[in-house]
DNA sequence: TAGATTGTTAATCGATTAACAATC
DNA sequence: TAGATTGTTAATCGATTAACAATC
């Protein structure tokens, strides 16, 4: 029921994949051109073997004693997740979160680009928001068809979630990110990713709970 | 190397209970009293022997034939995450997504309460965010102090996360939830739950590229 | 009672880690 | 050359799923 591999690459290296990324694209910055697992696995904290396995995914080969070359790997890091072309999204909820995610530069970097941003708030809709402008939900569907939108983020309260993705799907939405703290349920065939704050502080409130019992014994 | 278990409770139970304590508190404002693994399966699409051996971690027991008795189950799955007591966290950010997680009522339920926010901005200190003051960040590791503040919540641009981070640990904080997206590094004993948004959508993106090919054949 | 559901043990599945030969 | 690192296979580990008796 749960789909642990897409295009043949396990999930959890896929959620491990833009963690290399980046710390490569930094060790590029600094000029360095190659890179061995042992390093990265180090500066992660990860097993030298997991990170080996992981970077084969990409299809890029290493050399014994060197490790990988670095431009190779970026690339093919970044085109095994897509984030080689960058894909336009529509944001819905012009609150506090969208304004963060729209003013976040670094999506382009992964692939992502938030074209514009949809809200029912008559003090919201018509402002501008990072050089962006909140447009009427009324309008989404029409402009997400005519612009062949696939991807629609959810940064509205709990309660209008599932509206929200009703009407992406019927828009023509194939993926959503849903940031508003409720499952939202689409047709098979329609993407979603659920960002669950809760689940993260569940293992921050368990493990704080458990080192501070500790600590007074 | 990795913590696959905190307090005894394998991480992926702990990352799915408050998705459980979502749908039963939702029933419980329903008025139902009672419920199945079954049913909570279904709703989450997840196999209802997972939910059972998960449910089991909280200690309590249900009824053949009937199910588990929904305010003992509520009480039990928020005790085990320490959400039965709400405690007190700083955040350090006052941006967007600061502005957004102060504004969030809902970690009230979540055992969390924001009591301030802290930046260096000259724009922001001084103004209020959500009925909370935002402070000069130099009055951090004094107030932390006093107030005997344990989570820090960083909302950050990537390059200051890691100062901050450091500020925290030297102000006594015990366990840091970071939105920036860099890996930030703490002495062990110190806790940090990244939330990786790159992760996330790197799923997202994969997933996306793998139905529009398949769309296209 | 009959049947749905629990609790529990065993089987499966997949991910991570260990071992080691190949090689630059 | 010697030693570090890759690629690959095998072993381990842990999480999920299946099977089934107990029971309300």
């Amino acid at each position: 029921m749960i789909t642990t591999e897409v295009n043949g690459i396990p999930v959890p290296t896929l959620r491990r994949l833009p963690s290399y990324l980046q710390f490569i694209r930094a060790l590029a910055a600094t000029g360095r051109d190659v890179v061995s697992c042992t390093h990265i696995a180090e500066h992660l904290r990860l097993d030298a073997t997991l990170v080996r396995k992981d970077l084969q995914t990409t299809g890029i080969v290493g050399k014994p004693k060197v490790g990988y070359y670095i431009p190779a790997l970026i690339e093919a890091i970044e085109h095994l997740l897509g984030w080689d072309n960058v894909t336009d999204a529509f944001l819905v909820g012009a609150g506090n979160l969208g304004a963060a995610l729209m003013g976040y530069d670094g999506f382009r970097e992964h692939g992502l680009n938030i074209v514009a941003a949809f809200d029912v708030d008559p003090r919201k809709v018509g402002r501008m928001l990072h050089d962006k402008q909140v447009l009427h939900l009324d309008r989404f569907a029409d402009l997400a068809a005519r612009m062949h939108i696939h991807i629609g983020i959810i940064t509205v309260p709990e309660q209008h979630a599932q509206e929200v993705a009703d009407l992406m799907v019927l828009s023509g939405i194939k993926a959503i990110w849903n940031f508003a703290p409720a499952d939202v349920h689409v047709p098979s065939g329609v993407i979603v990713e659920n960002v669950r704050l809760s689940a993260s502080l569940a293992v921050l409130s368990t493990r704080l709970a458990a080192t501070l019992r500790a600590g007074q014994n």
